[in-house]
DNA sequence: GCAGCAAATTGTACGATGTACAACGACACT
DNA sequence: AGTGTCGTTGTACATCGTACAATTTGCTGC
């Protein structure tokens, strides 16, 4: 006796059907990224998202052609906006700082969302010409051009999501608290002899450090390292001023 | 009628079940590796990995508890063996070049994997006490110590995956035929009044600049930028010399 | 040699998931 | 009223990860 597919929640009145669609890109895109928010990408479903939308889960096809659509957009939502407004007199330094600034604040603000960015993100920012040309206007006002403007750029956008995507990624699921306190043995074990700089730095590094850490950047962020990053990015691209 | 389970390839006389067995952790996941070097993660799953190693699919968990575990392994294969030999004399800088060169080589070995270095890398590097201890010896040579040695390491982590994995992750899969002519499309469409400096250099960014390309690293690989994007790191690092 | 045990694999099965596809209702315009 | 299009319901299926029981095989102590 399989039972019903599971109607949609019967409570919220919905509009009916084709008067005002109860659907639209838009509202999916964005169910779905509250669903990721919550859920986190491994447990995204199409299910659960038309549950929460209270439609039956291929209704969501009439709006998006597939899953991996839908990913695709929701980091487009999520990193949207984040080029900066160019300000009158804005230093080129100041102009990457707000970038990189923005970029980690979008992030922070949905990081169960960085994962997909890597995946996503050589197609993606889709092409926002409006960022791309807000770092090439920079670099170009540094004074960079030609071959110097695309090492600079390529740059920027490596720094740019090599830190965020790290820093927010979840660690090992689930099981957080044993898989903790795992990490945390192996950092106490370090052998003196064989790895002394780290072993004299272990409390200093200690989940302030990519790959010695136990716990998330929405936890733990780096905000320190974060802003040491971002000069030395613009101390790199200095150097290239020749 | 369900057909059978797809039995197992007949071919290849396997070693009887106990005597010296057919499978081990270590075949698995090199088969796991060979299998998403022709096919790519996504298509990645136990059934074909089973097929290759001509035995039934659950077979494989005598070995290995679960999917995402191999992945995690097939990664730590992959960087395996990154950190280069320290070497008598050995310079602070030439010893992190040598780092970001056998990075990136590593993943252009198996570039398939490399939208799972996002996805594991926070855990992974499996706590590589060499990798972590080379990296904070050469950052120590060059004469970092406490907070900024901590700011240095996180960048130097940061950079590594950060230019490599978008240069080698795969682009909108499938339909390239059709999407690569797209983009081309969009960046011929640019608007020189709305996006100035990207106009005037379109030439020198095409399919040569992240988010501006239509071609992976494995087919266009950014040498020169990344070389440059290495000196940059290394200057970033001076500058934290004070 | 043989009983019994453990290791490794075969086979079966199931639930979750992405998605194709065929109804079907509701409004919009004739 | 008739008809077509939009948006949704409802059904169905193939694929996949993995639990689990059955079975085979070699190894060890008797």
């Amino acid at each position: 006796m399989p039972s019903p597919p599971r109607p949609p929640r019967a409570t919220a009145a919905r509009k009916s059907a084709a008067s005002k669609p109860a659907l639209s890109r838009e509202r999916v895109i964005e169910a779905a990224l509250a669903e990721i928010d919550e859920r986190g990408v491994a447990a995204f479903n199409l299910r659960n998202l038309a549950e929460r939308l209270a439609v039956y889960p291929t209704a969501v096809y009439w709006h998006v052609p597939n899953k991996t659509a839908i990913l695709a957009e929701v980091v487009a939502v999520v990193f949207r906006d984040v080029a900066p407004q160019q300000r009158k007199n804005d230093d080129w330094r100041s102009y990457l700082r707000r970038l990189f600034q923005r970029y980690r604040e979008s992030a922070r603000r949905h990081p169960n969302v960085a994962p997909l960015v890597a995946a996503h993100l050589v197609g993606n920012l889709r092409i926002d010409f409006d960022f791309v040309e807000g770092v090439l206007a920079a670099l170009s006002a540094a004074g960079l051009a030609g071959a110097r403007l695309v090492a600079g750029y390529n740059a920027v956008v490596a720094a740019l999501i090599g830190f965020v995507i790290q820093e927010f990624s979840p660690l090992p699921e689930a099981d957080t608290e044993q898989w903790q306190s795992a990490v945390q043995q192996r950092l106490l074990g370090v052998d003196p002899a064989a790895h002394p700089v780290l072993a004299a730095n272990l409390p200093l590094l200690a989940n302030k450090a990519f790959i010695l850490r136990w716990q998330n950047g929405s936890e733990a962020p780096l905000d320190d390292s974060y802003a040491s990053f971002v000069e030395q990015v613009l101390a790199g691209l200095e150097s290239l001023r020749e």
